[in-house]
RNA sequence: GCGCCCUUAGCUCAGUGGUAGAGCGUUUGCAUGACACGCAAAAGGCCGCAGGUUCGAUCCCUGCAGGGCGCACCA
């Protein structure tokens, strides 16, 4: 055994152990197979990480989240068990590319449009490049135990093929279709979102009662209420009782006469302002549903720049967010304007890559229809709705903490057509050609002279959702795709729960007729220590491996896991890394005083240490230990070890062998020297999964040749 | 509006149907065969409020108050 330092240096360690790992080729399954390291017919347990999106470096809560999955990974593997966690990167579409097109409008002036659609994309895919190198590096420094050589990309060849599959096989189901529908539009990014993109953001503005023929209307955005010649109210409002649905009456708006008609619906709430509203179906999704529904002409008003259009008359070539104040005055000029309140409370919709203004406008696009019944091998006759609240309703894919099925469910009873259609360039070109009216949808190019593929790329989620099986190969029948899949978990946080976990159940339901994993843990989210989240406009960011350098990946990774319960957040505070810093210099010197005094005829097989009572101790500990980690439970199982090791087996056991060093005899001397050993290293198999490179380090130490990963747990 | 969650020691948080735990912080000793990133000890809590169930509630139920979040969306 080697003379153990004074002091331990993680940042030096760290790096080289995690090197002999890789070296080891224990993070590949099939290596483990090989080198008899894991049975050919054992348990399979199989992970996909989140692929970080590859707009720039890993946060704390990507740390947080590695190490959730780590734990359980090295748990898998320590059980036996034939374990695969395979890591990948996002190229995640829209979120790249303006961030890469904000960069180059700022260094050199230029818009995507100066350079083009290729040479951009040059310049994006560079960008994700350098990204990915410094997220791998990222995600190896805090110790995850992936197999690297199945590394994924949500854009690289292999997954762009599996897009086009599923693009085309959902296409002949009839589950993707192109249509008019009302989308939510970014006139600045000049593309779609979707609804779950969508963040609302509150606002004070003032709130107008404007003069409408005979009713009066409430409103906030009298800008966009040019070409409004519906009115609408409930059906039982005594108020109205005399107009009747249908009813024509003549009267005078903005911009002059109109005509206007009469539409009783439900959804009017009575008590809102005066009962009556006029609608707005270009431009509004509730407008657009009472158009749908009466069967109205809906109209224009403002363009995809943002602007009036001609509608507007007076105002045409405006944007929308100067004419508010201009055509309230102009209402009032004409005597239209009633009153007006101040300080109301509206939600304005924006886009949550980016925070601008979101203008709904009705356009063609590219939609996956939730609620259309189709015809499933294993779903029998479904719609994409009941298969996804199916899939978790049945407990095929469990969620867990349960809360957060019951808000998955809650989700699901509201959801709409979902729009994959994107206007911007860096991502999966949706595979539809166009020849005239003739459209063909098809894995490849069809051939023949005039054909156009869509200009549209697909929203990043279409590919994510393919994640648990493009990894594995999908749409080949690999054999990791046969072994594999369905995946034993997946560990996402609750922020994505929408976009993501549905998806990927909607898309492996279709695709594969098979759930696409069996359980979901749920995680919170990594607040600073004020409680906020992190975000660059606060500049209260901490970077994970500054802390992994300064107080050791392992510490870092106890101060994320103990006192965060499952799903909930947690606030993150400096002085527990520091802590838990302490606790592997503890870890060391514990090693140090086991090296130091052992006895030079030390053998442990030759004493009989079986049934000495911190023996029975200990398997009282690892039964527990193992429990908390069976129930997700990891932050309960680090402190119980991490307690353990500090205030029995150092407080109490090292200072009891100080004793016996003193007075024993021989033979106690080695008795107690094979016990403290043995509790040692077996503890320090209890904590590997959560604190891995200390306990590797000492291990190897004490075992040279053998690695601690892939011992038996 | 509908739904989910939280309220426990100064701070950050665990936890349990039998009157409570950790880390940090605080106080007091201590250079004791590894460790001051340490050792030994201590102080500190009507477990948000009001009812109910129970032999017994911090834990279960109901209501209330305060805080957070999700969905829907109010024109």
């Amino acid at each position: 055994m080697q003379e153990f330092s004074s002091k331990y240096d993680p940042k030096e360690t760290e790096e080289k152990v995690y090197e002999t790992w890789e070296k080891s080729g224990f993070f590949n399954p099939d290596v483990c197979v090989e080198k008899g390291v894991t049975p050919k017919n054992a348990e399979i347990f199989s992970m996909v990480l989140p692929p970080p999106n590859v707009t720039g470096t890993l946060h704390i809560g990507h740390a947080f989240e590695d190490t959730l999955q780590d734990i359980v990974v090295r748990y898998a593997r320590m059980q036996g068990k034939r374990t695969l966690w395979i890591p990948g990167t996002d190229h995640a579409a829209i979120a790249t590319q303006s961030k890469v097109e904000k960069e180059i409008l700022k260094n050199e002036g230029k818009s995507r449009h100066d350079l083009g659609r290729e040479a951009f994309l040059r310049r994006v895919n560079e960008f994700a490049k350098a990204s990915h190198d410094t997220i791998v590096r990222q995600v190896k420094r805090l110790g995850s135990s992936l197999d690297w050589s199945r590394e994924a990309y949500t854009l690289d060849e292999q997954r762009n093929f599996g897009v086009r599959t599923a693009f085309k096989k959902m296409y002949d189901l009839g589950l993707i279709y192109r249509g008019d529908r009302i989308v939510n539009w970014d006139p600045k990014m000049q593309t779609t979102v979707s609804d779950d993109e969508v963040e609302w953001l509150e606002e004070k503005i003032p709130f107008y009662y404007l003069k409408y023929g005979p009713f009066t209307i409430a409103t906030a955005r009298p800008e966009t209420k040019f070409g409004d010649k519906y009115v609408v109210m409930h059906p039982d409002d005594e108020r109205y009782k005399k107009y009747k649905d249908g009813e024509k009456l003549q009267l005078e708006w903005i911009n002059g006469p109109v005509t206007a008609t009469v539409i009783k619906d439900p959804v009017i709430d009575m008590e809102f302002g005066t009962g009556v509203m006029t609608i707005t179906p270009w431009h509004d999704m509730t407008d657009f549903e009472i158009a749908m529904r009466h069967n109205l002409t809906m109209e224009q008003t403002i363009d995809l720049n943002g602007r009036l259009l001609p509608i507007a008359g007076e105002f045409a070539g405006q944007h929308i967010k100067n004419a508010r104040s201009v055509v309230a005055e102009k209402l009032q000029k004409k005597g239209l304007l009633v009153k007006t309140e101040n300080n109301y409370t509206h939600r304005v919709a924006t886009n949550s890559r980016g925070g601008n203004i979101i203008e709904p406008q009705i356009m063609k696009q590219w939609f996956v229809a939730v609620n259309k019944p189709f015809r499933s091998g294993f779903f029998k006759k479904t719609t994409l709705k009941e298969l996804m609240r199916e899939a978790v309703a049945s407990g095929k894919v469990r969620i867990t903490p349960e809360r957060f099925e019951k808000i998955y469910f809650h989700w699901i009873d509201n959801l709409r057509d979902w729009c994959i259609s994107r206007q911007i360039w860096f991502g999966h070109r949706i595979p539809v050609w166009y020849k005239g009216e003739e459209i063909y949808a098809g894995i490849e190019a069809p051939t023949g002279e005039g054909w156009e593929q869509d200009p549209d790329t697909l929203d990043t989620w279409f590919s994510s959702a393919l994640w648990p099986f493009s990894t594995l190969g999908w749409p080949k029948e690999t054999k990791d795709l046969t072994t594999y899949f369905p995946n034993s978990l997946m560990a996402p946080g609750y922020e994505i729960l929408f976009l993501w976990v549905a998806r990927m159940i909607l898309t492996s339901g279709v695709l594969l007729n098979e759930i696409p994993f069996r359980t979901v843990l749920i995680h919170g989210i990594v607040r600073d220590s004020k409680g906020r989240k992190f975000s660059k406009s606060l500049g209260n960011g901490i970077d994970p491996l500054v802390l992994a350098d300064t107080y050791g990946a392992d510490a870092l990774r106890m101060a994320l896991i103990i006192g965060a319960a499952p799903g909930n957040d947690i606030k993150f505070d400096e002085q527990r890394v520091k802590g838990y810093r302490n606790f592997s210099t503890k870890i060391w010197n514990i090693a140090r005083f086991i090296s130091m005094n052992k006895p030079e005829s030390a053998d442990p097989a030759r004493v009989d240490i079986n049934n000495r009572r911190e023996i029975q101790e200990l398997a009282a500990l690892k039964k527990e230990v193992t429990a908390y980690i069976e129930s997700f439970d990891f932050h309960l199982a680090g402190e119980k070890i991490y307690h353990y090791i500090w205030h029995t087996l150092a407080d109490k056991i090292v200072e009891a062998e100080k004793k016996v060093l003193r007075d024993g005899s021989e033979q106690e001397k080695l008795t107690s020297d094979a016990l403290l050993e043995k509790l040692f290293l077996d503890s320090l198999k209890l904590l590997h999964p959560f604190m891995p490179f200390v306990t590797e380090t000492v291990w190897q130490e004490f075992r040279p040749g053998t690695i601690l990963m892939v011992e038996k747990w």
